[in-house]
DNA sequence: TTTTAATCGAGACGGTACGTCGAGTCTTGAC
DNA sequence: GTCAAGACTCGACGTACCGTCTCGATTAAAA
């Protein structure tokens, strides 16, 4: 379960692996992604540039696994008691990370590099990061009975996530419209009988 | 003397705009946005470096003229006879957009670029290209009665946008679902009535 | 006879190749040959990195510019009343330019890389610095009649400047042996009878 | 306790010793001095870095070491029959040591650093490699009579070897310079009495 | 017509990050 | 305590692009 060691050699030093993750922190709230660079991150760091190089390839692998695990933990949200409110507070960290966490501000930057590289959007899409977080809030509303059971699981997601993403994302200038109402419109459209399309109303 | 200019000097020249917006169209398509670099594009337009700094500042503004009237045109579709198909092609329309045509290659560079660029945000958010594009059709479903007339047009929009951009931007994996599929789904949520509880779901 | 501007383009900086020239002579005398780089001589010079490459390859070629001019001047000594004093005085300046002069410390650097370095041998034979300041001498000894005119300068030329050139750049640790000495010796060499060898008297 | 070793301690590697010594012979020829590393000598000889320095400080000092003896015995020449010809074999074998051999290609590059590296001009001064090859030669001479008995040695080193050595080391462009005629020309200067005025040679 | 001045292409300028390489040191477990 | 292995910090390498700065050569309106 070891990163395979042949045999010999000096180990890993875990004191620099710590400092390079704490750097890429430290930086991307001091100057940002795009003046953040490898150069920078080691001297921060306090280690050789090669080290950096020899464990990570890019800025956007470091960054990445320095704020994943934290990123997961701030949309882990506790369960309300009815469901529109558990929906609700899911909806308010998800904006609450976009907009304000600095790990949300990391999976921007990710996001960011991931439209026009290749590599780091292999990067993200390793780990689903949004849509792992919102699938137990679903499946929790339709354990309740309040999402019929045999809900699409992928798409009640994208309804989810969509508009808050698409707001925070894109700079949409939808003014004053909060968690709790999106938490309201998925609920009806989800939770709708599915094939009863409702333009057949006017059939 | 007088406001604009003391008398003389040499007018801008236009081949040097249209070489430029050309080439930057060019190497978006041939090398991509990251690898896109000032110098590149004064070459391959046959353009002065300083001719290029002396009417853009950056990459981005380049590219945000060379592509938003593409864009716009790309997003504007035909109106359908039903709404549900209405919609169904305006999605379709947007769903191409972001993930093959190469305007929307640039708004994607753009979009990626304003996560960590203010002044990139800022002139993205000068023209709200999606939403924008979005709200016509709308309109069009409200005034065909699909939609009731009281719906609020900026929630629509991100509920309508939502799902297909968090689709495309973020890499969500999501299998198998089509514009028709959440275009549905939209009339379902905005057509429902607006603050009704969840629980009528099950009238 | 210029060289050759093409027709645009800034015009190289004579600001520039004054510093970098005047960086490299500093800096031999300051940290030597082997701890001065082209990073060092940049900085030095108040250069970009760039424009010492753009101009030169390697350090040796920096070097060699900045010290053959010197070096040359110093190598050319007044004409002495007798061609023994003549002699004497210039392996004096030779011995003085080989062993204390700064620009025989570039000259001996500049040889030591051409050991291994063919590129800095080639640099080197492209001027002879040291056989062209002996061929006067030579040239001076025979008008006067105190070599034979059919003297081979060539020869002439290894005989004069080979024991000193020795003695200075291999260790070796002949005592007392002076420039007078040595002059003294090569005028009973070159000008003894010269298809008479010595050898001969004993068949 | 005891004076030389406390106690225990695995023995030095006499296997590594001349792996390491042979690698730098391998490595002079297979890459040249300048390409020749630590790094790379410990790989070529399949031996740790550290040993590597544990022993040897510099790359001077391991070349060096794996040199001398090659390079002594080819300066000794067998005696020939006449002084001049004895001369002419010897100069002879110092030109193929000195431009082909690779023990004299080790000798230049040690030479080359000497130049701008106090350190490696104190290694090679500790073995006076030409000047005690060149010693037997000459006294052979005198004891044959063809050199005066009180020819100054050191002088007469200088002397013999100078001006192969200046070819050789310097690019010196002599053209048709055989050994037999430095050889002639040398039994002239070193045989001629030692301070007669240079006017006795049209005596 | 002649001036005047802002434009044009070209390309050198001082900076700075890139990713690689070698330096010499340190830290393993095996012998 | 030495060995092979290999990670460590450090710093130079030569390249690329940054945004600025000259150049000489256009180009058109103002004088």
């Amino acid at each position: 379960m070891s990163q395979t060691r042949a045999h010999g050699g000096r180990p890993r030093s875990e004191r620099a692996r710590i400092a390079v993750l704490e750097a890429v922190d430290d930086l991307l709230v001091d100057v940002g992604y795009a003046a953040m660079t490898m150069k920078g991150i080691a001297e921060r760091a306090g280690v050789g540039r090669q080290t950096v190089y020899r464990w990570w390839s890019t800025k956007a692998e470091i960054l990445f696994e320095a704020s994943v695990t934290d990123a997961a933990s701030e949309l882990a949200v506790e369960p309300q008691d009815s469901t529109l409110d558990d929906l609700a507070s899911y909806l308010e960290a998800v904006s609450h990370f976009l907009s304000v966490s600095p790990a949300g501000a990391a999976y921007r930057a990710l996001l960011g590099e991931a439209q026009h590289d290749p590599a780091v959007a292999k990067l993200l899409a390793s780990t689903d990061l949004l849509g792992d977080s919102a699938r137990p809030v679903i499946e929790r509303a339709i354990s309740r009975g309040d999402l019929p059971s045999q809900t699409p699981i992928d798409q009640a997601v994208a309804q989810l996530l969509g508009p808050i993403f698409f707001q925070t994302i894109s700079g949409y200038h939808g003014r004053g419209i909060t968690p709790h109402d999106l938490a309201n419109a998925f609920l009806h459209a989800a939770g709708a009988p599915h094939h009863a399309a409702p333009s057949d109303r006017s059939a």
